[in-house]
DNA sequence: CGGTATCCCAGTTGATACTG
DNA sequence: CAGTATCAACTGGGATACCG
């Protein structure tokens, strides 16, 4: 279940980093950026979820379950800021909300399929691993 | 200056999570799971930098320049806890010790190129939306 | 319905000092 | 060289209550 098509390594990851890494590099640089937004406990949940179709802010609300509603907002607010979400308000009675991803979010679905079909391949890899170094968890380092 | 070739929609990304979400599902999300681990400050700077040639624990220290040794410490220990990086001792004197991404880390790499591409495509776009949306930053919205 | 405003805690990160 | 130990600061996230 690999590509296969291109064993290679990666193009611009490289090439974004320079070798010696500054700290002003370090600061700017765009995957770092792009990865602590997306990194964090639900932007890409709403991403995924607003891929589907458009929803409403109690939809994403019930959708979700375990999230508060500061924390959707906070999330679906940054999304907005960056770009990636849409909001729009329908002056209805009781008002409406409806969030949607914008151009820019749904390209943003690829490369992140990209890294979810990996974390879904490659995640027994990972739990394996966990498991053997759990041991020695504690233990002192020679 | 997008792909073209399958603008439809990703493949796991929403296989891997159902409309509802509900509470245990996202717990065990291992796309979730894979961008927290990844998302932190400094795992992708190291996976990159490791991916392009194994690299020793000051060699490391000296590149990234503004990471501590604690976190850098810290950092690499998560990594060889999930089976990204291998670290070798060579019994030396003084000692060294070699860190390198194993197979698994090196087909994260793969992926994460993909993110970082997108990244360093989209960034302008990303930079200029926040542009737009500081100045409505701290107005109640309607 | 679609949010804000507060308060608070737990976990993450950093600074500094020390060590086999 | 390659780390550990300790403490302090910062931040993300949740609980609860209230609002147009």
């Amino acid at each position: 279940m690999q590509s296969g098509t291109h064993t290679h390594v990666p193009s611009m990851v490289s090439a974004a980093l320079p070798d010696p890494v500054p700290a002003e590099e370090y600061e700017r640089c765009p995957v770092t950026d792009v990865l602590h937004r997306v990194g964090d406990k639900w932007s890409i949940l709403i991403v995924v979820l607003l891929g589907k179709r458009p929803h409403r802010y109690n939809e994403l609300h019930r959708g979700i379950a375990t999230i508060s509603q500061r924390m959707l907002t906070r999330t679906l607010r940054a999304l907005e800021a960056d770009g990636l979400v849409h909001r729009e308000v329908f002056p209805t009675n009781p008002p409406s909300v409806e969030y949607r991803l914008t151009p820019l979010g749904r390209s943003l679905l690829t490369p992140l399929s990209a890294l979810a079909d990996w974390a879904v391949a490659h995640h027994p890899e990972i739990e394996a691993a966990r498991a053997e170094h759990l041991p020695v968890q504690n233990e002192p380092r020679q």
